[in-house]
RNA sequence: GCGGGCGUGGCGAAACUGGUAGACGCAAGGGACUUAAAAUCCCUCGGCCUUGGCUGUACGGGUUCGACCCCCGUCGCCCGCACCA
């Protein structure tokens, strides 16, 4: 990031009465300071209120970005507001450290993923350490530390005990070249990321944990977590996606199919559109389809391109809908003479309901659209509240609604929901093999959580294979199962699997030979307890129940949206099982949940199109001539496209540097401008302009305040009820109260606005102040507006706080100040301006006393000319008067 | 494809969740100070016509005394989709 130089020279030398602000000077020193006071530092047995606020932890990637930037900004923010507040407040932070890019630059570079992963957190660590965050550092872990994945392990072999945990076959990205599992974000295109290979779906019988136990009660708790976004709890219902519905189990037609294949069971939560039904669909993995395939090469074929589709939802269902027909067909459970066609569709699921479906053309448009594709009927059986039933048809759009029964037979004329119980309660008393055809279901789109990879850069499952007693669990005395240090990435695969010694082991149980498990843990898994594990970092035991107890849930949650649904989920899971396991006392692990919008910023492109390559912003020079903006090379003063505003991305190559931002502006003027302007929810545009703003504005503050500061050192700081200080001290206590509630809501935005309101108004008296003698009562009260102001973003800049504190004569540091309390008869008015509408139009305003009655506010408004002429003497309609806001005249 | 969200001046936004649309900031323009520049300070700033008014919150409808806010439909952009973290 190049700066222009004037930024960069901080004069030692006296200008007027002040010096600029030199945040590379006072940064550290304050720094420094509470390090060595430790005053962030939390103690478990102090008696006041807790107040725990988290940031989602970082994966170590190298550096911290922007994003990390405003992430940890709003984190502090709240942290040291309530601190002032008096709460015992815990703020720690760690890393996210086992995962996937280790391995990728271990085979990028011959470096070791433990090597690489410590090297990044002992940067981004120091990279932190200079936003001043107030964080309690003695906490911090990292998550690929022995000490945190040996306790992990512990968890693993109690939820193992407890039946949460178990194993079964399940699919993966099979690189064929590569001899590897593939991750769904290194499939592109059906290929393998490095090798290009066809990638294959393979069976591997991997670890899972029953995540399906809780489905019910992981969708009901959302109701309770009210400080939660309301957009994320709908995100997670619809993720764990409960339905009622019906298995139902057609008969086929037909004896020469084995007795298992009798009949095919499908779920389906529309039972009421049964005689719209023209085919069923079976996965490509359905037993019946499996045993079709064995004869029949075309099937056979064609489950294997299915197959072939990879893991990934999104990937299957924007594939073009196709299907096989199988040859079998099935009868009509209502009608026994009615034969429909079974297909193989790659649509359909196995690992959703029955992995079978039946088709309704008529209403569901993915069935209208197989069934007009491979020319099935589409027969419409519901219609719409008072359409007409002779006329009614479905063309290219499937009616999904509720409605009226057509075409049904004995349901004609019910509604949807009639026809639903009328065949759940006639298929439920017919028997079909002796067992009723139909059975009422709930069921859950949530699937169990697979946490096997066949990586190394993950917590090892700590279990053993033997021959002779099968799965052994590792004896918890044996823990940790510890990643050895000594592997390569010279070959494909994973290195544990083909470790000379590593895998050998004796099995505990019978004492022979046997082999450890070579799987390790989604990193998933590492994130779903970590927050817990901060409430006692170096105790023995996964947790210390009575302290985790104390300390949870977790007040403030602060993170990307991205984690939405994935990582909150199986938190909430494992809070759970931690409570079946008697680690904890209590299951939802965030009470508060903030998502926060990335950081986004302008592109550059040197020669548009296709192979055109993306500039860094700190390369580019801007210019604006009759309002239009362009890009040069600084360098060259070659002209680079201006592209779109993205998320910053080492790709587009649009990101800043967090470091080279805080070795120029501060990191108060970092944390300030991330923080200003836009919503904490939404995206932030970061801009050149914005940050040399949000700068004068620490220079502005720094030069009223230090200017003023002789005035102000030697009187005592006493707001002023009346005279001419009133203002002041009216200006400062409103901005309190408001920059509270916002703080309190995480306003952030709102707050900075305030406060750039309050400069504005204290701006005058203190240059006032500065430039001449002022008597005591005014001093006194300046002083006390100014220790407000100051205080109000001190959460924010704080350390531009502790420089302005000390300066205007405070003892102590304001990190460990309380929040001030605002005096109610400066903040109330006696009299309220009311906006006079005529007819829903603004015509003028009305000032009254505040207390003034109904009756009072309707004579007034009456009496205003612009009123009167709009009566022009008729009498008014309606007068509308919502009290303190707005007087409405209807004419 | 399914699920979720967003859309207000040239730009980031605010509007106490149905009550003055545009607070605050950026950019721009004008002025003061200066030998000059920077910094600083003051003023203007949604659009259209004439002081006063009309119009305006992606677009089209609706409910209401009153709609950025609630309802229905359309368009555009963003995020998630189970092995990225």
């Amino acid at each position: 990031m190049k700066v222009a130089p004037k930024f960069l020279i901080y004069r030692n030398s006296r200008i007027m009465a002040s010096e600029r602000y030199n945040p590379r000077d006072a940064e550290p020193r304050w720094q420094a300071e509470w390090n060595e006071r430790e005053i962030f530092k939390t103690d478990n047995d102090d008696p006041r209120d807790k107040y725990y606020v988290l940031e989602m932890f970082p994966y170590p990637s190298g550096r911290i970005h922007m994003g990390h930037v405003r992430n940890y900004a709003m984190g502090d923010v709240v942290a040291r507001y309530k601190r002032a507040r008096g709460y015992n407040v815990l703020h720690p932070m760690g890393w996210d450290a086992f995962g996937m890019p280790a391995e990728n630059a271990a085979m990028q570079n011959k470096i070791h993923p433990k090597e690489w992963t410590y090297a990044n957190i002992a940067t981004m660590r120091g990279q932190l350490k200079s936003m001043g965050l107030s964080l309690d550092w003695s906490r911090e872990f990292a998550t690929c530390d022995v000490e945190y994945y040996q306790r992990q392990q512990s968890l693993f072999l109690d939820f193992l005990d407890k039946g949460l945990v178990y194993r079964k076959q399940s699919k993966v990205n099979w690189d064929p070249v590569d001899q590897t599992v593939l991750a769904n974000e290194q499939v592109i295109d059906g290929r393998g990321w490095r090798s290009g290979a066809l990638v294959e779906q393979r069976e591997l019988t991997q670890w899972f944990f029953k995540i399906t136990d809780f489905s019910q009660d992981l969708l009901d708790s959302l109701d309770e977590l009210d400080q939660w976004p309301e957009k994320v709890r709908l995100m997670q219902k619809n993720w764990i996606g409960r339905s009622e519905g019906l298995t139902l189990r057609w008969e086929t037609v037909g004896n020469e199919l084995p007795e298992e294949f009798r009949d095919v069971t499908v779920y389906t939560t529309r039972p009421d559109t049964l005689f719209g039904a023209s085919f069923l669909a079976i996965a490509a993995d359905h037993p019946l389809a499996k045993y079709v395939a064995a004869s029949n090469p075309a099937v056979a074929d064609f489950a294997e391109e299915c197959r072939r589709a990879g893991t990934s939802l999104a990937a299957l269902e924007t594939a073009e809908k196709k299907g096989m027909d199988t040859g079998v067909k099935v009868r009509h459970p209502f009608d026994s003479s009615w034969e429909i066609p079974v297909y193989i569709a790659n649509f359909v699921l196995m690992d959703y309901g029955t992995g079978a479906i039946f088709g309704c053309p008529s209403g569901d448009q993915r069935d209208l659209d197989f069934a007009r594709k491979y020319d099935l009927p589409v027969v419409p059986v519901v219609m719409p509240e008072g359409g007409d039933a002779a006329s009614f048809t479905v063309g290219d759009t499937a009616y999904d609604g509720d409605g009226v029964m057509i075409n049904s037979r004995f349901l004609d004329g019910k509604s949807t929901t009639d026809a639903f119980q009328e065949v759940a309660d006639r298929l439920s008393a017919t028997l079909l093999g002796g067992k009723p055809q139909a059975e009422r279901k709930v069921n859950f789109r949530l699937r169990d959580w697979g946490i096997s990879r066949q990586r190394y850069w993950g917590c090892p499952i700590p279990v053993i294979h033997c021959d002779e007693c099968g799965v052994v669990p590792v004896p918890k005395k044996d823990l940790p199962v510890q990643l050895p240090d000594d592997i390569n990435f010279d070959k494909p695969g994973n290195p544990l699997d083909r470790h000379p010694t590593w895998r050998n082991v004796k099995c505990p149980h019978c004492g022979k030979d046997a082999r450890r498990e070579t799987d390790t843990m989604d990193t998933f898994v590492d994130s779903s307890w970590y927050f817990a594990r901060f409430t006692a970092p170096h105790a023995d035991e996964p947790v210390i129940t009575a302290t985790a107890d104390a300390w949870l849930p977790v007040d403030q949650y602060i993170g990307g949206i991205e984690h939405a649904i994935l990582h909150l989920l199986y938190s909430r899971f494992f809070t759970r099982a931690m409570r079946e396991t008697g680690h904890v006392n209590l299951k939802e692990p965030f009470k508060g949940l903030f998502t926060q919008g990335m950081v986004v910023h302008e592109t550059y492109k040197l020669d548009d199109g296709a192979n055109g390559t993306w500039v860094q912003p700190s390369e580019i020079r801007l210019e604006e001539t009759d309002g239009v903006r362009r890009a040069f090379l600084a360098e060259s003063g070659q002209e680079v496209t201006i592209g779109s505003i993205e998320k910053m991305s080492k790709s587009k190559k649009n990101v800043v540097d967090p470091d080279d931002i805080i070795a120029s502006y501060g990191a108060d003027t970092a944390r300030f401008f991330m923080l200003s302007d836009s919503p904490p929810e939404r995206d932030v545009i970061w801009t050149e302009a914005g940050v040399e703003a949000a700068h004068r504005f620490v220079q502005r503050i720094w030069r009223l305040v230090s200017e003023a500061a002789p005035a102000l050192r030697g009187v005592k700081a006493a707001p002023a009820e009346s005279g001419e200080a009133l203002p002041v001290s009216q200006a400062a206590h409103k901005a309190l109260l408001a920059v509270a509630n916002d703080y309190d809501r995480l306003g952030f935005n709102k707050a900075v606005a305030r406060v750039y309101e309050l400069v504005n108004a204290l701006a005058a008296p203190l240059t006032k102040a500065a430039n001449e003698k002022v008597d005591e009562a005014y001093a006194s009260a300046l002083r006390e507006a100014t220790q407000i102001l100051v205080q109000l973003f001190a959460p924010i800049m704080p350390h531009l706080a502790e420089e302005c504190w000390k300066e205007i004569g405070c003892t102590g540091l304001i990190s460990d100040a309380p929040w001030p309390a605002y005096l109610e008869s400066l903040v109330v008015e006696n009299t309220v301006t009311l906006p006079v509408q005529v007819n829903g139009k603004k015509r003028g305003e009305l000032t009254i006393a505040r207390d003034a009655s109904q009756s009072d506010v309707e004579a007034a408004v009456l009496a205003l000319d612009f009123v009167t002429s709009a009566l022009a003497g008729a009498t008014p309609k309606k007068i509308v008067v919502v009290p303190q806001r707005i007087v409405n005249v209807v004419v």
